[in-house]
Order: structure tokens, then C-alpha cells, then sequence
RNA sequence: GGGGGAAUACCUAAGCGGCCAAAAGGGCCAGACUGUAAAUCUGGUGGCUUAUGCCUUCACAGGUUCGAAUCCUGUUUCCCCCA
């Protein structure tokens, strides 16, 4: 048992990868040592708040570090923050959460986020909590208690909130309680290490002063970076619509990654994929649109089985890199009726279809040259051309709408 | 409880009686160029059976005006300060 942990060198190697900051850094080593020397794993904590989670590869960059934490023979401890939700994280919020979750949601988004998270994380190996077990049975003079082990001062060293103060934005009394519970869970569970982006850095350190004065061991924080959208500039999220979900098709994966800036690649290989980093490196210095295949299969390999994600390379490769019209042409339904002669005008057409939803769209798509018909494209050229319209005709609406019409 | 400020299209934000369907960025859409990358350039970004035309928009409801996003009244919401 006790030799089954890897040499500490070699999981601080796997540890560290990707990773931004660890803190206090020293004392990482010191406790894999202690770990290995006893044959006890770490106890490595991550919460989430169960908001509507739609898992993306965002979320997957703190999942996988667990799942490396799990492979070295740590123990995982995944905190369903089913109270915190009520409250709402004000890290790198401008504002206060507008609505509350009840708790029905709350425990219904919890369920469907452990599903997501099982694609990554080993569950049957990783301890669930939920905090309201235990902030549940709190009475106020607990609350009180704990209230009183944090200053204001200190919640002001937070730059979130410091930022708001300054700017004289609201700054809700049950949002300062937040970092403090999410402190407290670390107390609770007992945690050695915690995962993270480094915007949480206020609440680790938080949870290793609470601790120090419960008499436990202190947490390490062990933080990754933020990873950037298919905008290469803002974080993934899903509110800025810039993500690729873990659920999502292999094809489509495939054409987001493709169309991610190459200037990111860097940090996806580090965050999302096992590939050692020279190996990284000599991927980059050859041909980016390669590399960026080699990314994308293998980041949808982890999701999709290998095939599937070397078949949606293929039909990436065929249908967007190459001429092949799309494989996925959706049929709509077009009614005979409008038809006078067998044409129709272009801007109804485009209407009709659903693929412009207003007549001045269609016109100003139809101004702007993107409206073409059939497989050549050929583009349609004024917005009261009359177009002959046969079962089966192509109308493309740029190059990322398109249909095959059905006359019905 | 008292005082101050704000509400404009997807977002930020101009406009403060006619020239406003409403400046400017951003975003987004389309086109060119490409590797459906980035950067760049161009056009577009309320609706209308096809329009130097009409209709609906500037928190909501009224009012003053030949004419209001712009002025007045009330309502709602939000923010800040003092207590």
C-alpha cells in the first residue's frame, strides 16, 4: 500500500502540468512525501455550484487535474455546492446574481452536472458531498461564528469586491458570506489539496487560515489558468456562447475546433490533452492547420470513441476543407402553393424556408451576395428575382445556413 | 426616513424640440482574402409583397406642441449618498 503512490518528483510532473499557481508551493512536495511515506491519499477537493451546468472544456480543465489526482491514487472530493448556489458566486462578477435558484433546481442540476462530470472524473472512486449537509444544520449562532472569524478588511483584499466597493457598485451582505462557506467546506471534508482557477484564490487561503484554527492541516491551492473561448480572448462560457460542451456531437467539436485562433493551441494541448509538451512544441512549429487536427482529434477522442473522432476529422476534411457539398443538408418543407409557376421570389423564398427570419433580412443577405442556389452556388443576385423552384433545389444562406428544399 | 442620479436598439454609449430608425465602439451577419484561423478590407445590423414610400421603436402611462428619444406630470425599476 504504501508503495503504490508514484515517486513525488513524478506526481508533482503530472501534478503541475498546466497548472498556474500553486500556494504556498513548497508545501505541496511536503505533502505528497507525508502522503507517500504513510500510504494515505490526499484528500483533493473541487466544488461547483450546481447552476444549469452545461459542461464545456472549460470546466474540463479542473476536472481532468482531479482525474490525474485519482490516476496517482489521491482521493477525490467533489463538493456539490447545493447551498453556495443560493448565493451565487461573486467572483469576477460585476453584479449580484439576479435570481435565486430554488432548491429543487438546485438538486436537479446537481444530478445532470455528476452525469457530465463521470465522463472525466472517475465517480466511482470520487466522494460527493453536498454543502447543505452540513450548512443545512447550521443554527444563526454558527453562522455568527463563523462570521466572526473574517474581517471586512479582508474581504476587501478580494479583487472582485474591492473593485466594486471602489466603484460604488452593490456589494450584498449574503454574496461576503460566500468565499467564507466556501472555506468552511474545506474544513468539513478535510481537504489537503484544492483545484481551482486562480479568480479563487481569496476563498483557498480563506479556507487554510479556518483551518489552521480548527487545529487541521492546511489545503494547498493548487490553481489553474482560465481558459479561453473559441474567441481566443474571453474565458469560455457558455453566456458568451464562445464554448465546446462535452455532450456536443464529434462533427461538432470538430468545427469549432477548427475554427479556434491559432494562438490558442498552446494552452489547449497543455490543459486538455496529455501530449508532452516538446512534443507540443514541434507540432507547433509545423503547419498550424495539422496541428490544430491533431488537437481537435485528440480532445474529441476523449468524449467520442477514437473512430468517431477521426470520422469527424475526415468529414471536416472532406466537406469544409475540401468541396464536398455537407452530409447534413437539412430537408424543409416548402408549400406548393406559393409557387406561382413554378418560381417564387427570392426573398420569400429565403423566408419561406426559415432561413432568413424577416423579408429585410432576406434582402439584405441577397444585397450582401450571400444567397446561392444549388450545388454550384450560383448566387442570386436581386431580391425580387424570380427563382425556379424544383423539388430538391439548394438555398444557401452564406456558408453556415443552408437546406435542400421539399416541395410539399 | 431624507437627498441625489439613471433608464436609448444584442452590449457599452451619444443624442437634450424638427436634418433621428436614432452617432460611435464592440458584438453579430454577409462578401473578398484564407487553413470556414488570425489580421485586414467592404457592406449590413427594427419591420413591411417588393418601397427617394409606409408602420412600430428610445422603461411605462398620460400631457404640452404643427412636430418629442429630447419639455411637463404621474408610475415602475435600478444605483449612490446621508441618517
Amino acid at each position: 500500500m504504501t508503495s503504490s503512490f508514484p515517486p513525488v518528483e513524478e506526481q508533482l510532473r503530472v501534478i503541475t502540468r498546466g497548472i498556474e499557481k500553486v500556494v504556498p508551493q513548497d508545501e505541496l512536495r511536503k505533502k505528497l512525501q507525508h502522503s507517500r511515506d504513510t500510504g494515505t491519499p490526499l484528500r483533493v477537493k473541487y466544488g461547483i455550484d450546481p447552476t444549469g451546468i452545461d459542461v464545456h472544456l472549460g470546466h474540463t480543465v479542473p476536472l481532468r487535474k482531479i482525474r490525474q489526482f485519482q490516476e496517482l491514487g489521491h482521493q477525490a472530493v467533489i463538493i456539490i455546492g447545493n447551498y453556495t448556489a443560493l448565493v451565487g458566486d461573486p467572483s469576477g462578477r460585476d453584479e449580484a446574481r439576479s435570481r435565486r435558484l430554488t432548491a429543487d433546481e438546485v438538486e436537479h442540476n446537481a444530478r445532470d452536472y455528476l452525469a457530465q462530470v463521470g465522463k472525466v472524473v472517475d465517480m466511482s472512486r470520487a466522494e460527493v458531498h453536498r454543502n447543505g449537509d452540513w450548512f443545512g444544520r447550521m443554527s444563526f449562532a454558527d453562522v455568527l461564528g463563523l462570521c466572526g472569524r473574517v474581517t471586512v478588511a479582508q474581504l476587501l483584499t478580494r479583487e472582485d469586491f474591492a473593485r466594486r466597493y471602489r466603484e460604488e457598485r452593490a456589494i450584498f451582505l449574503h454574496e461576503c458570506l460566500y468565499p467564507v462557506m466556501q472555506a468552511w467546506d474545506s474544513v468539513e471534508i478535510r481537504a489537503d489539496v484544492e483545484l481551482g482557477g486562480t479568480e479563487q484564490l481569496y476563498s483557498f487561503m480563506l479556507a487554510r487560515d479556518l483551518q489552521a484554527q480548527q487545529g487541521l492541516s492546511q489545503q494547498i491551492a493548487v490553481m489553474s489558468p482560465i481558459l479561453v473561448g473559441l474567441d481566443g480572448v474571453r474565458r469560455m462560457g457558455k453566456s458568451l456562447g464562445n464554448y465546446i460542451g462535452i455532450s456536443e456531437p464529434a462533427y461538432e467539436m470538430m468545427k469549432k475546433f477548427m475554427q479556434l485562433p491559432d494562438g490558442v493551441m498552446r494552452m489547449y494541448f497543455e490543459l486538455l490533452t496529455e501530449l508532452p509538451m516538446d512534443e507540443v512544441d514541434r507540432l507547433l512549429a509545423g503547419h498550424l492547420k495539422e496541428a490544430k487536427v491533431a488537437l481537435a482529434t485528440n480532445v474529441i477522442s476523449q468524449y467520442h470513441s477514437a473512430e468517431a473522432a477521426v470520422a469527424a476529422c475526415q468529414r471536416w476534411q472532406a466537406e469544409i476543407g475540401g468541396e464536398a457539398l455537407p452530409s447534413d443538408i437539412p430537408d424543409v418543407a416548402l408549400d406548393a402553393s406559393l409557387l406561382t409557376s413554378g418560381t417564387l421570389s427570392a426573398v420569400r423564398l429565403l423566408t419561406a424556408l426559415g432561413l432568413c427570419t424577416s423579408n429585410s433580412e432576406a434582402r439584405r443577405l441577397i444585397e450582401g451576395g450571400g444567397a446561392r442556389t444549388g450545388p454550384e452556388k450560383s448566387p442570386i443576385t436581386t431580391h425580387d428575382q424570380q427563382v425556379s423552384v424544383s423539388d430538391g433545389l439548394l438555398v444557401w444562406a452564406g456558408r453556415k445556413k443552408y437546406c435542400r428544399v421539399r416541395i410539399g
